[in-house]
DNA sequence: ATTATCTATAGATCTATAGATAATGC
DNA sequence: ATTATCTATAGATCTATAGATAATGC
């Protein structure tokens, strides 16, 4: 009763596997995300997640070297993809306003479709201490990313607003812009649908772009295309 | 030692009182502010709230029946005047894009003036659970009112817009972009300069609402001026 | 009598480590 | 031999309650 066919070596569980993932490594985060985003990071217990996955509360070390571990390694995949297309689009030729609209679009709907609302961590004060320093630098680094693209459409846009007296802060509302629909699906409890169509939009707008948006958006999703797919293995 | 001159009735503290405001109550919620916002709501222990106030920590409970109660008090007061403002600018006659500007300017520098920045717990997952349910339907109200003015806004500014397919969430906006003030301040370790003329004027402009920003600026600051200064107690 | 504090503690956690055990694969 | 699990537990919390104590004010 409960053992099951081992997938590998190892002493087998005594329950049966119940989370989506090839390795324990993978269902603990699963459980972890779940736990985390629906009732809180220091409220979960390593004792919970070890149950919702399957295990003891202390095999879970064997994976993990301590608790904060595991946020870590949540908030770095939510991290990793979004700073690597901004530094691919950045780094090719091109009008900045696609660039930007293709990045926020590609932000956005991460920020729907993941299975969890990890976003609604960032604010944890727990990321204050230093374990989490380097999720935060690379975290500034996207932040940075979106400015350096928004400067750029406001020099396109408006070539005499280029002063410094005149950069109020603006080059950074694309980025918060985007931020929010980790408020809106915390709230909701649902994916906002019309954030793919609408905060992308009013990131280029909040600058003062003006332009054919119909045509902007098949610009962005050509940028997109070509810079997703290399990212897939080659079959 | 450490023995000070009493200031009312019940038996001395052991140590000296060091917070801002007059009741042990106002001393107790300041400090949870500075350490629930430093270092997050589980992680931070009635033991080391007392601490900070100069009591000990069973001395806690005579002024909150429990923890949730300090929590629930802190965030109540960051949506009370919101609150007010919001329903009483809806109340008047007057066009609506000096309405959300004035809401979105006062909302705006409460979020940067506010000595601890309290909305980056409005994301802790805590908050689901139904001790929290009241302050989740009054945040709910004030954010259906951002809704109400905006469309207003929309209407108009684009009354061949008031139909339900072009509304595509765009009036929910504005009241996102006042939470990245939260964002910001949690990110940048200062209230944001530029927020409280960088906020508002993208509040109305996310809405297609096109005019002279100086003159809604007065206009705005008008309104708050009339809206505000019957809460003052008449000396 | 009322108020605000104190001391002491029950009872329930929680993280991480030590060391045993049961698989696979060389 | 290596890997992944298990049992057992040390040591350190943490919240909330019970009941005593020392002020003020009627």
């Amino acid at each position: 009763m409960g053992h099951v066919v081992n997938p590998g070596p190892g002493r087998p569980r005594l329950e049966q596997r119940r989370r989506p993932g090839g390795t324990p490594r993978a269902e603990i985060l699963d459980a972890a995300a779940e736990l985390f985003t629906n009732r809180g990071y220091a409220n979960t217990s390593t004792r919970r997640i070890a149950d919702a996955v399957g295990i003891r509360q202390a095999s879970l070390y064997h994976h993990f070297g301590t608790k904060d571990d595991i946020l870590d390694a949540l908030l770095e995949k939510t991290i990793a993809e979004p700073l690597a297309l901004a530094a691919q689009l950045i780094a090719e030729p091109g009008d900045p306003a696609p660039k930007l609209y293709a990045l926020a679009l590609y932000d956005t709907r991460q920020l729907c479709a993941n299975r969890w609302n990890l976003g609604s961590l960032y604010l944890l004060p727990e990321l204050r201490t230093e374990r989490f320093e380097s999720f935060r630098v690379r975290r500034d680094e996207l932040r940075k990313l979106y400015a350096v693209v928004s400067r750029q459409v406001i020099a396109d846009t408006r070539p005499a607003a280029n002063g410094t007296d005149t950069l109020n802060g603006v080059e950074y509302l694309p980025f918060r812009l985007v931020e929010t629909v980790i408020n809106m699906r915390s709230d909701d409890g649902v994916s906002p649908e019309h954030a793919p169509a609408l905060i992308p939009e009013a990131a280029v707008r909040v600058l003062g772009w003006t332009g054919d948006s119909l045509r902007l958006r098949e610009t962005a999703e050509a940028l997109l295309d070509r810079a997703i797919s290399p990212v897939q293995p080659p079959a």
